[in-house]
DNA sequence: TCCTACATTGGACTTTGTCTAAGTCAAGAT
DNA sequence: ATCTTGACTTAGACAAAGTCCAATGTAGGA
């Protein structure tokens, strides 16, 4: 994602000290944050960053496929910077880590004509759960 | 559903009129309805009824494992009465209006094992998106 | 350097959901 | 049939997540 930046001024992006400091915190790791804990990050380094601007970018960076937008517990939605490469995720049903994973065949292709009731489907999103390691452990 | 308020009295759930009211409201429809939507069909039955207790009822719904919780879209949860039988979502990308689908094959044999991280994978949830008739046409 | 369209800000506002204290009532006990 | 009691309901305050807007600031081209 070091070229992010790049790419995004190719496409008429201004380059602000703000937009620099949140594509940095997205990649900076492979979790998946909230958009609140992408603006406390973000104010580590730029202290007077407001939350409208973190809100506004992340939109834009969805909306320009760099970034995904998860939301899998009907709270605060989560940012996955992984948006390149199809996946899906593998969360943990009691502490809820999440993990990105790649399971095979055409997922769409799962849902017959039949069950389609007229949709132009678009895309798919698939959600496994159970334990991870360490809670089946312990 | 018809003998839900029965299974629920039961197992001690006291019958009262709102707890009627919003498993009728569940029962009338295969649409998923979010919490406002239940609160306002009950309101149509019984005007005096709050927020407050549809919130409560369908917070025992869903714990005594009669009714499902989707969050889908990462604003309102919806809630889906058909918890007894297997079944995934089709979702508008636009309007939000959730089908239930039955897609075909195992679903959770499409993780193979070298991407499942030692989790023991107990469960899968699809959600296919895309835009419905009605929104298309729009 | 100057201009200006685009970006940022802070705060008000909206939506969705939770909590609480006080009042009400279903259903078992008498 | 009435009483009693603890579970249920209520209204409204509160909280979390996100959106919107008018005023201000600034990146980058001329």
């Amino acid at each position: 994602m070091s070229d992010l930046l790049e790419r995004l001024r190719g496409r008429g992006w201004r380059l602000t000290a703000q937009r620099r400091v949140v594509a940095e915190v997205l990649d900076g790791d492979h979790v998946h944050y909230t958009a609140d804990e992408v603006h406390a990050k973000a104010a580590n380094l730029l202290p007077e960053i407001s939350r409208a601007t973190v809100y506004n970018t992340l939109g834009e960076l969805v909306s320009l496929g760099e970034v995904l937008e998860v939301s899998t517990d009907g709270r605060a939605k989560r940012y996955d910077p992984n948006a390149h490469h199809a996946h899906q995720h593998l969360v943990c049903s009691r502490c809820g880590t999440i993990r990105d994973v790649h399971p095979s065949g055409d997922l769409i292709a799962g849902l017959p004509a039949e069950e389609r009731f007229g949709f132009q489907v678009a895309a798919v999103e698939v959600t496994y759960r159970g334990l991870c390691p360490a809670c089946a452990a312990a």
